[in-house]
DNA sequence: GTTTATAATTAACCTGGGTTAACTTTGGCA
DNA sequence: TGCCAAAGTTAACCCAGGTTAATTATAAAC
């Protein structure tokens, strides 16, 4: 893991408001770095999440738990994308989310204490603010729409026919839980393919 | 309606950051108003939502339908509150929502053309745009959060102790679709806590 | 390569909300 | 005041997914 995949971050960034060249070192500066073993929790339900991490090798996965116990998948991530339990980072409240690696992590992270910095520093930091969180809105917005719109056995096949290759690299028992089903009814819901 | 009204909005506005008088002044020509009666709908799925309202006075309610025809109510809104498809406004896509008045509405609106205007020429207006996207988000969140973690059941009891007075103004059928059942479903919910 | 824990599947039974349809209440208005 | 359409309630039946538990498959550990 080099020095140079930071400016994989700072590129995307600078794709959606000017940086100047000490506007990029000065985020070269803010931008720390992570390794994470599978099956550990980058974030555990109760704390605050104090990062923003941009995934640069391997998958993690974003839930919760109800009072019962029960285990929802929100959503994956892997190379390329950002994870954070942006409420709690807005907030600064205890999150009521986990974030869990599924395959061994590498990521770049953002505090808040950076992002006060960029808002502050950066000409267009709001800006770069505003859009990340209109995108995060945007995907928040589409998963409401998901689940209000498609029965699990829809979102199962969306799924199946979207994210196919990353599809091979979660275990069975996440899928269901991204669906909203138990891994029982997601057996069921493949039989009821197969057999017809 | 005075032209008074348009000032608690900017107030509202100018809460987040800091605005000038010439920027109030700019915010003056920059908001419309808009009056609807009863059963408009200021938003039609399929339309792209060219507005942000924020509510002067009346009750709106924001809802999808699904492929089958039926109606999910996802929020009410009153006065002093925002509504809009956000989505649909940031993407500038066809939307999948509907807004409608379930009260004769009086409302002050920012279309896209405003908002692009207050990007651009407002000190802060980037800032302002961030703290309503984020706060846009937080809510999308809530709602996620409420759909995984309450049963129907759950939301119909938090929804009378949180929002009592409003519930009044609201017909038995919206507060059904919008706990996430039928009519008789919230009858046979209710039946359940008288007897017992 | 055999053992052992873990994940995935299958099956039988249960339950909450959907579906359909009849009945009752409410509210607008003639 | 009485009529009628719309809203709300009740009841009988259905079904997808939950629950519980046994079985099979997979993968990790020795």
């Amino acid at each position: 893991m080099s020095v140079e995949n930071k400016d994989i971050l700072i590129n995307l960034l600078a794709s959606l408001a000017p940086l100047s060249e000490e506007e990029r070192q000065l985020l070269r500066n803010v931008i720390t770095r992570g390794k994470y073993r599978t099956k550990d929790y980058i974030l555990i339900e109760g704390d605050v999440c104090t990062n923003i991490f941009f995934i640069t090798k391997g998958i993690a996965r974003f839930g919760l738990t109800d009072d019962s116990g029960a285990e929802s998948t929100l959503k994956f991530r892997a190379e390329n994308e950002f994870i954070t339990d942006y409420g709690s980072f807005l907030t600064n409240k205890p999150s009521e989310r986990f974030i869990e690696a599924i395959e061994d992590l590498e990521c770049l992270k953002l505090d808040r204490v950076a992002l006060q910095t960029i808002y502050e520093n950066v000409r267009y930091g709001d800006r770069i603010g505003r859009i990340i969180a209109q995108n995060l809105f945007l995907e928040a917005n589409q998963r409401i729409e998901n689940m209000y719109k498609l029965t699990p056995e829809e979102r199962y096949l969306r799924m199946v026919n979207s994210n196919g290759k990353l599809l091979n690299r979660i275990p069975q028992s996440y899928i269901a839980s991204h669906i909203g089903v138990l891994p029982q009814s997601l057996s069921r819901i493949k039989r009821r393919f197969m057999t017809q």
